[in-house]
DNA sequence: CTCGACCCGGGTGCTGCACATGGGTCAAGT
DNA sequence: ACTTGACCCATGTGCAGCACCCGGGTCGAG
């Protein structure tokens, strides 16, 4: 099995499997008489736990080292158990600043309908993005206005 | 000003200065006689828009072209409704990844606890994940059982 | 005999910094 | 006067996970 081929049967390109390759990932099995690399079901069975771990979001490093340990004989199960409620905790945060950058996002393009462009005065660069300050006691002010103006008042 | 005194005062570290002055977003005004830069309320400003623009959703690169706009005399805010718009929208479709990210290692942190360690059997790394497929197939047998253990079946 | 699809290794780019290296500068304390 | 410690400078490297490019070799089909 050629390197292309490995790759299809496992589901990714050419580059991943060769960039497996050269981290140290993924081994060959051998060369062919010309240097071409060869590979077997275990190598695509490797790409595919992989893509696995990676799916579930462990990082290309963890999946080494799950390898590794199953490579020494070590069952890697409890330690994929105690990486996932790591990763899983990391991945919240993000998920949570991800969220919160949305609702920011979100509310300037909201606050930016009712606003003009700024006028160039030397001092500011964007007064749409200068004027959306990010501390909470602005943005407190922001959401009492927003909130008058929805009831009706202004 | 010192670079320290600009980065204490718009709230960066003097790497994140020093990083804005390197891919040239932000200029010193000039050096003192031992070749120290010196900086202005200008550069403080202009830090601060950056950091504006960042917690907005805006690309550092973002940043360079509205502050090259307002450089060059024209009004950056058009410009910047559509740009955020468009990072919105990305911002919006790897927030729905992350999401979906994060259900799926949920997931499986909840499947994994009625699971035992698998055992090493040479063509398996970790039982575990691979066990975790990931093809529409199987998360809805996945789910199927889920719903029933939650029915109280089983 | 050529064409196109594939192989090889190695380098670069992306994002927004953080950290390290190695050497100069300066004010305050002893 | 001297040391100490906190700062300055420029430059390079690392991070995550590839994607893309380069220059050259290899192979099967037409």
């Amino acid at each position: 099995m050629r390197l292309i081929d490995c790759a299809r049967q496992a589901g990714v390109t050419t580059d991943t499997l060769r960039h497996y390759l050269r981290v140290g990932l993924v081994e060959a099995d051998g060369r062919t008489e010309n240097g071409y690399r060869t590979f077997s079901e275990r190598s695509v069975a490797r790409v595919r736990f992989i893509r696995g771990a990676l799916a579930l979001g462990f990082t290309l490093r963890d999946a080494g080292e799950l390898v590794e340990m199953g490579q020494r004989g070590e069952l890697p199960c409890p330690r994929a158990r105690t990486l996932l409620d790591q990763r899983l905790a990391e991945q919240g945060r993000q998920l949570d600043e991800a969220l919160r950058l949305h609702r920011r996002m979100q509310q300037a393009v909201a606050d930016w309908k009712r606003r003009p462009d700024g006028v160039p005065d030397g001092h500011s660069v964007c007064g749409l993005i200068e004027g959306f300050a990010q501390d909470p006691a602005s943005a407190a002010r922001r959401d009492r206005g927003a909130s008058a103006r929805r009831r009706g008042e202004e």
